[in-house]
DNA sequence: ACCTGAACACCGTTCAAGT
DNA sequence: ACCTGAACACCGTTCAAGT
């Protein structure tokens, strides 16, 4: 049974894949090394995955499906939606090399799935669908705009990548602002440092509250 | 002068890196070819730029010193978030190549001068500096987060990337479970046309305007 | 039918050698 | 002091040649 075989195949890939984006990063994976770590020609990939994309859209879904982020049902929706969005956002970040191809990758099964759990769930709380896609995709988009800034701020060597204050403007009698800017520029550090998710996701979560009554009414 | 010289020098550089980019995009930028493009050796550039990771955060400086997102002032503040957000998320969907590496890349002055601005704006209209930094970094996640999904859109080559239909579980008597989502299904693919900052930005500057109401009293 | 090694056309970066 | 060409160690992918 080939098909079984090939299946087989596909899946050791993709998991040596994972093995070495966990060790090397998303960045430096090559179809060379996952080959070299399977003792195959790297050629013999280019059946399964047609392409080096191909390979890395079937181990992000894998990577997903692993990091298991949809919560027991039981939740109230405030909760459960939170859950679902911390999860993502701490399994990517324990893999930063991923965001670079958030945007760049094809979505699968697994994404969908995830996608179908939340609309029902919210669904289920009161929400139309229209509103539950809505509210899923604003999720997601915090969680991967989350993600991104926190990445940036990794890849930041210095303490300092460009000080505020160089760029206040010289303002002449403006000195109120000036002082403004500097309250400014002493705190950008400490929200750079602070866990993304929870600068958007309160946001997002208070508005669908707000909608949820406005809708009940 | 060799200070002027290197500056000119390296704006040269940039300007040639950015033509690159609009012509072949991001991930396609080479030292080789900005060099080619101003007939000079590759290794020229390495005075300027000690890494290609250099040029690339100079240019992505550069184009959003180009984008040119603040707008005037005078307008309302949540016309002129809606205003920065809407720029932002336009350019970057206008060069969508730039996504991968939103994450992965230091942000400069420029970036900064926009910060800035932002929380200027909001303090002058009644939020704290930790309300508006707060603010900002939210509407940046959802900026960046909406590309994401913009671009991932993009990137899909047929028109479904896998069926939610596909991934319903057989749930036994659910049936009205099951046409739900069939609903869903049908509603995915338009959301994921739609304009994707105006599914999370409405909610973020709904939030902040409660937010605003509530410190006032 | 399947797998492979060599080869192609790239890449970022180093470094000794030119001027 | 500055710039350069050749070279190193990679890369994704093609393809003719093996079994």
């Amino acid at each position: 049974m080939t098909k079984a075989r090939n299946a087989l195949n596909r899946a050791a890939y993709v998991a040596a894949a994972l093995d070495v984006i966990g060790e090397v990063g998303v960045d430096k994976l090559s179809m060379r090394n996952v080959a070299n770590r399977l003792n195959v020609s790297p050629m013999a990939m280019y059946k399964h995955f047609p392409t080096k994309d191909d390979l890395l859209a079937a181990s992000l879904e894998e990577f997903i499906s692993r990091a298991n982020v949809v919560p027991d049902a039981g939740l109230p929706w405030e909760q459960w939606v939170g859950r679902v969005a911390r999860g993502m956002y701490e399994a990517l970040c324990g893999e930063l090399s991923w965001v670079p191809l958030l945007g760049s990758l094809r979505v699968g099964s697994q994404a969908i799935a995830v996608t179908e759990a939340f609309v029902g769930k919210l669904c289920a709380a009161g929400f139309s669908v229209e509103q539950a896609l809505r509210a899923y995709f604003a999720v997601i988009q915090v969680v991967v705009g989350a993600v991104c800034l926190r990445a940036s701020l990794a890849a930041r060597t210095g303490p300092r990548p460009g000080s505020l204050d160089a760029v206040v403007p010289p303002s002449g009698p403006g000195s109120a602002r000036r002082e403004k800017m500097k309250a400014v520029s002493g705190e950008l550090e400490v929200f750079l440092r602070r866990d993304q998710i929870e600068i958007g996701l309160p946001l997002v979560i208070d508005a669908l509250r707000a909608q949820l009554k406005e809708t009940r009414i």
